[in-house]
DNA sequence: GCGACAG
DNA sequence: ATCTTGTCGC
């Protein structure tokens, strides 16, 4: 296949202008979203898992995998590209969907304003929050790693997110509105679904199902 | 030209 | 992201 990264890069700059970060969601939350995206076979099988669990108490509802051929390579800064076409796909097997969803990657805290979790929020017109890992773009005070310590993410001027220690010792997270969320509502509920693990509930299930990892073995083991 | 670079 | 055991530190 052939790609154009110029073309892409308007799609992106065009879809950005309809990200919304006003919270456009009823904040009562009863189930609660997260994704993970894994690839198996030198990376020609992209496999996605999206997990839905109640609120605020965490049990597992429902989950899926999508398996599907890849068919975009990892390109920064347009990873959205490569890891939708999975994420949909669970998300239609879902029956029961959460209030909100937390997506690995950025959201907004993007060079074009537009990471995964801010895209595939406006793809599936849902709120979101990018949880990533690691920065990919912006500038921060590096905060002790004291659970707790919050420094705002910041491109020029302009803050795109926040850079959380969720965990003693641990790397930080990158959080950042997605879609109908603002930025403090994204830091909130993150917060809020963090339970002593440096990843928040949702976003540690989603891996541990599509990674088949000791807390996702025990659960099944258990039913 | 050089370094940075979600997963 | 993924291939992979033990090991060090809190």
């Amino acid at each position: 296949m052939s790609i154009n990264l110029a073309q892409l890069k308007l799609s992106q700059q065009q879809l950005a202008e309809q990200v919304s970060l006003v919270d456009n969601f009823n904040p009562t939350i009863k189930l609660i979203g997260g994704t993970d995206v894994g690839f198996e076979q030198d990376g020609t099988v992209t496999r996605a898992a999206i997990v839905t669990l109640t609120y605020p108490d965490f049990a597992v509802v429902e989950y899926h995998i999508a398996r599907l051929e890849t068919s975009f390579p990892y390109i920064p800064g347009y990873l959205s590209f490569r890891e939708y076409p999975a994420l949909l796909n669970a998300w239609q097997q879902l029956k029961q969907k959460p209030d909100l969803l937390l997506v690995d990657g950025q959201g907004v805290a993007h060079p074009r304003r537009l990471g995964i979790a801010s895209h595939l929020g406006l793809l599936l017109d849902m709120p979101t929050i990018g949880v990533a890992k690691s920065k990919l773009c912006g500038q921060y005070e590096v905060q002790p790693k004291l659970a707790g310590k919050v420094t705002p993410l910041l491109d020029k001027q302009e803050q795109i997110g926040w850079v959380l220690q969720s965990k003693n010792n641990c790397n930080p997270l990158f959080i950042s509105a997605g879609h109908k969320i603002s930025q403090i509502s994204a830091l909130h509920w993150v917060k809020q679904c963090l339970r002593g693990y440096r990843l928040p509930e949702p976003t540690r299930w989603a891996d541990a199902i599509a990674s088949n990892k000791p807390l996702f073995r025990k659960f099944n083991h258990a039913k």
